[in-house]
DNA sequence: CGCACAACCGTTGTATACATAAAGCATGAA
DNA sequence: TTCATGCTTTATGTATACAACGGTTGTGCG
């Protein structure tokens, strides 16, 4: 029998690690079943996860996992620049303690790109995101990149390949020697550019033609006219 | 009989206005007496409040607005100068309706400095940060601003005086003044000098005396003394 | 007079029953 | 065949009953 914060951790958890994608369904009797619990603690985990913006529940029609719309990913991702780059300006120093938590956690990153588990990998190096928040002492700020992360990892990226992966723990490295070596300048400037990979490959056009997939979809195929 | 949203909201709206206090209770029997529904309804509002860091709970004890430590403050006012002058420094351009109404907000800000309601007056000068991240285009930095405006409003200042106020409002001015001029590097320097302004205030003697309030609520009236 | 203990009271915690509305399905007529 | 209409199903929306715990207050003993 679990409580509320048991089952909005454990959506987020599936969230960061994409066992749970964006539009998910999430019935209040089903996740009551499998949590062994009321629909009144489950209705209590959902709540809270609608005020962190993960969620959204329509009347009488169910609770799903929010689909950001592109100009949504683009704040989210926005937002997220916005807090790591400055919460990296803000860091006054970073003690060695910290440092350390960084390096096991990298660690560990390089630890789950070489295993199989999709999950796993995902999870670690949104989770390092958070990690460094946490070590960089606001804890204001690590609370809502906490949510940020989440919110952006509902984004469906089309490709989240293990080149990518390394690519990423490489670049957490050199976050991470930097604030070692108190360039805390060189460290903002290569957050920046490793969120703006990601940001980068959103679909940029905005569709504002809501019939456009459709009409794409739909359109003659002028090959097909030669052909046939 | 009102929604859950609308307990909420009003909750939200009485912390900006000083209405309601840090520390203030939330008893859920009242609440649903007030807004004529049951538990049910005021515990859902009561739960997203509490996702969005305004109250917290306590099992069988109730439900209070929360009291920042002094540090939890610093975060916090040094999470509104990350998110706001990165909101301003991310923003590519400002519309000729963001603009107006920027100013029509302003001229709000002087009606309301030039009446006597200072919770009226506290409501509406912290509403224009919120309502400037709105106008510079990022719905997701403007929804975390929103909670974390109502979190400073939670930090209790000593003084909230007119002029203080006038000040304020002056400074609002500036800021949409340099905006208007397409000069963004300076409406951010004036944002980071408005806010760092207020978290100067801050470093408060912290009262270790959890008698104080009650102390100085019963010490004896000197004025009635003498007259009695 | 002071302290320990017990009963009470008030508050939140949880489950459950029932209300309600939307979506899907079947049925019927045009 | 097609469309409209009403029923059924299934989900959430809301209220309420009762449980459980903590603080407070009252009381009796040392």
């Amino acid at each position: 029998m679990a409580n509320a914060s048991d089952i909005s951790d454990r959506i987020v958890e599936a969230v960061l690690a994409k066992r749970l994608l964006p539009g998910a369904r999430l019935g209040e009797e089903q996740l009551a079943s499998l949590f062994g619990c009321s629909r009144t603690i489950v209705r209590e985990a959902l709540n809270r996860l609608a005020a962190r913006g993960l969620v959204t529940v329509t009347a009488r029609r169910g609770w799903f996992l929010v689909e950001l719309s592109q100009s949504q990913a683009n704040d989210a991702f926005q937002a997220r620049l916005v807090l790591e780059t400055g919460l990296i300006r803000s860091a006054k120093s970073i003690s060695p303690t910290a440092l350390a938590k960084l390096r096991a956690h990298v660690g560990r990153q390089q630890v789950a790109i070489s295993g199989d588990d999709v999950g796993l990998r995902s999870f670690i190096l949104g989770d390092f995101h958070v990690c460094m928040a946490e070590c960089l002492g606001n804890s204001v700020l690590a609370d809502m990149l906490k949510d940020l992360t989440a919110r952006t990892s509902l984004i469906a990226l089309h490709y989240q390949s293990a080149h990518n992966a390394t690519r990423s723990c490489a670049e957490h490295v050199q976050m991470v020697d930097a604030l070692e070596a108190g360039d805390l300048a060189e460290a903002e400037r290569l957050m920046c550019a490793h969120l703006s990979t990601w940001q980068a490959k959103l679909p940029m056009p905005v569709e504002i033609d809501p019939l456009a997939q459709l009409r794409k979809a739909l359109q003659p195929e002028k090959t097909a006219m030669v052909v046939d």
